[in-house]
DNA sequence: ATGGGGTCCGTACTGTAGTACGGAGTCAAG
DNA sequence: CTTGACTCCGTACTACAGTACGGACCCCAT
């Protein structure tokens, strides 16, 4: 009954704007839903919610529109070619892990940069960039630009009593 | 060895186009590199190649140049504020953290879409939507956020004509 | 009946992230 | 010395994803 929500209502609660659905309804990412006779003003059924968030959500993710209404589009069901959709949510899923595993790496990498920033005590070098490349022991070779300091940056195990 | 680049030749090598890499520049995510004497061309350390696919990594896993910058920035040595980059590096991680969990979702979903589509035979109606919502039974694992929302609609087990 | 709040629609504008362009300079090879 | 490949710089244009605006319409309460 209070399933069916106003394009206001469905808005506040995706925390969207009014005319980000209307723009995704243009965009054909938001199925059109029935119209009120004579006013013509849209009723959403309660799971237009769910939908729009999956596409904040999967944009935050580095989905593009187009990518999020391939997405969408991939049913299995008795009315679509099933190969075609295997074949398709294969290559998302492969996508998909491909972006975990890179997550995981930046994740590492800031973990390391954490680890290379105590609290307080020892401080060693360390940008994203090297806690990235895990380049332990191998080259030192530094051309950075000149930090005003001396570090050789490697982010690697190297303790040194350094109180500031 | 470690030639040093070309704008072309970085361009190239990391895959983007050499506007892209002047563009970087004028948006100081690449630093801008010592130029020869006389022409004023650029010449790029190697390692900008490692930095400039960085930034197209993190792009595609929905971080704006505003925040790759912000992470590029991270750094930790004797010359920053130690507990101000663990601060952002925490936000930056559970940032992180929180999109592999989302992928995570999404690809078990995937996972069910393909499952619900097997090579041939019986084809239960299944599209992402309906797989990302993990529906009665199952394994619990928990962990989403509580959007009051009791769905019905599912994945499970029932032939049913169903053309939308 | 009047006002406020919501909706309709189309058009125009904004911000982000590049891309393209044009004219000029450098440099090595032919 | 010319040619071609490359670079420089600034400006302009594009695609994408909204956001804002304005006039009209509808519905409900004061």
């Amino acid at each position: 009954m209070r399933a069916e929500l106003t394009i206001g209502k469905a808005a506040r609660e995706a925390g969207v704007g009014v005319e980000t659905i209307r723009f995704y309804e243009r965009q054909r990412l938001v199925r059109q839903p029935p119209k009120l006779e004579g006013s013509g003003a849209r009723r959403y059924p309660a799971d237009t919610i769910e939908h729009i968030r999956f596409i904040k959500e999967a944009q935050e993710l580095g989905f593009s529109l187009r990518e999020i209404h391939e997405l969408l589009a991939l049913r299995a069901d008795p009315a679509t070619d099933c190969s075609e959709v295997r074949e398709q949510a294969t290559t998302k899923l492969a996508d998909v892990r491909r972006k975990i595993q890179r997550l995981q790496d930046i994740g590492a990498a800031l973990e390391r940069l954490i680890a290379a920033c105590p609290g307080q005590g020892a401080l060693q070098a360390c940008s994203i960039m090297d806690a990235l490349t895990p380049r332990s022991g191998g080259r030192a070779e530094n051309g950075r630009r000149p930090h005003t300091n001396p570090r050789k940056s490697s982010c690697t195990k190297h303790k040194k009593e350094n109180t500031r």
